[in-house]
DNA sequence: CTTCAGTGGCTAACACTGATAGCCTCAACG
DNA sequence: CGTTGAGGCTATCAGTGTTAGCCACTGAAG
């Protein structure tokens, strides 16, 4: 048997599932992450964390990227929460949006770069990580979708630091708030 | 002397700047890049699509860092130029950002990942990329820093195919552009 | 109680990566 | 003619993800 966790843990599918030590694992990995940004984030001192030789990971985890995916979907679900219950306006939506990317930028990057291929991601937890949006835009599905690209642009943005210098980057949020509440009049 | 090419090609500053052996390497890299994905720019491969052997190509670039910046300058120049002279339109600015965007799905994403250190870059460049947009906004730079945003997140979402499946991509953009054009009116 | 299988460690090794040190050749120039 | 520097080269290093193969321990079956 290639995958031996596959009903170990009282067949709890989703986040649970694979042994703790497979947790432990990521919480690690995302620590390493936050703390030291994404090229600390080797096999080796990953296993360093755990205590194990580097090898030994390979027991819990098929490779690198498995890790990598299950971080991302750790990451994005605490983002679906962070945006999920504020207010239906863009200004909130956008406002809780960038606070966590801030707040976990490389995380966030991470989230940016790696797929999070969509298969593996909880089908519900994307639509209510979309609902406030929606609300905000009245229900125009194409525009709830421009508006997310747009926050997902101006958080990219800002933490590459690609804009200007002295940019006024509330303002920046204001007006972009300002076009899609103008449109959802319309 | 740690770098030999200060003044020797006639001085001039730039992008030509460094012995002609750098632009092939440069043209190298970015076709390299465009063809089989960042992974394949790598400094062995990169030295054999110019006959040489490796660590040869150290005498012409101080790391590889130098040779992405050089390609994502290159593209950047290039999207610039792409973007200058459309219509002051977001939707004509957007389209003309997001064909060139699909046409080089790999440079494009070289720029996004890569910071290209802001002092690299011609001053000019940015301003003349920017005008269009800030033409479409009627002068608001807040606005226009937003509209920039919003494309820039159109873009990356669809080259990482982030959007769900079966959206209708031309009415994400139709959508950001009433939000945008509208917003201008007010 | 013993045997036996599987989990989860380990070391050694491989094929890569970017990068450095040091050598050597050849052309240009004083 | 000699010197110098540009620009190749090989050998090598540290570090990456990953695999192979070995071994200890634990828990269940006979």
């Amino acid at each position: 048997m290639t995958s031996p966790s596959e009903a170990t843990e009282t067949g709890m599918p989703g986040t649970a599932r694979g042994s703790a030590r497979k947790a432990q694992l990521v919480a690690a990995a995302r620590h390493l992450l936050e703390t030291e940004g994404i090229e600390a984030v080797t096999i080796r001192r990953l296993a360093a964390a755990l205590g194990i030789r580097g090898p030994s990971l390979y027991k819990h985890v098929p490779d690198k990227a498995a890790i990598e995916a299950a971080v991302a979907i750790d990451g994005l679900t605490e983002l679906a929460e962070a945006v999920r219950g504020v207010p239906a306006t863009f200004t909130d939506v956008s406002r809780a949006y960038r606070e966590w990317a801030l707040a976990h930028p490389h995380l966030y990057r991470l989230l940016n770069t790696h797929p999070v291929d969509r298969s593996r991601v909880p089908p519900d937890l994307e639509d209510r990580a979309a609902e406030p949006l929606i609300l905000a835009t009245g229900g125009d599905l194409d525009l709830a979708r421009a508006a997310w690209a747009t926050i997902n642009g101006l958080v990219d943005l800002e933490l590459a630091r690609r804009f200007p210098p002295g940019t006024d980057i509330d303002a920046v949020y204001s007006a972009a708030a300002r076009a899609f509440d103008t449109a959802r009049a319309d």
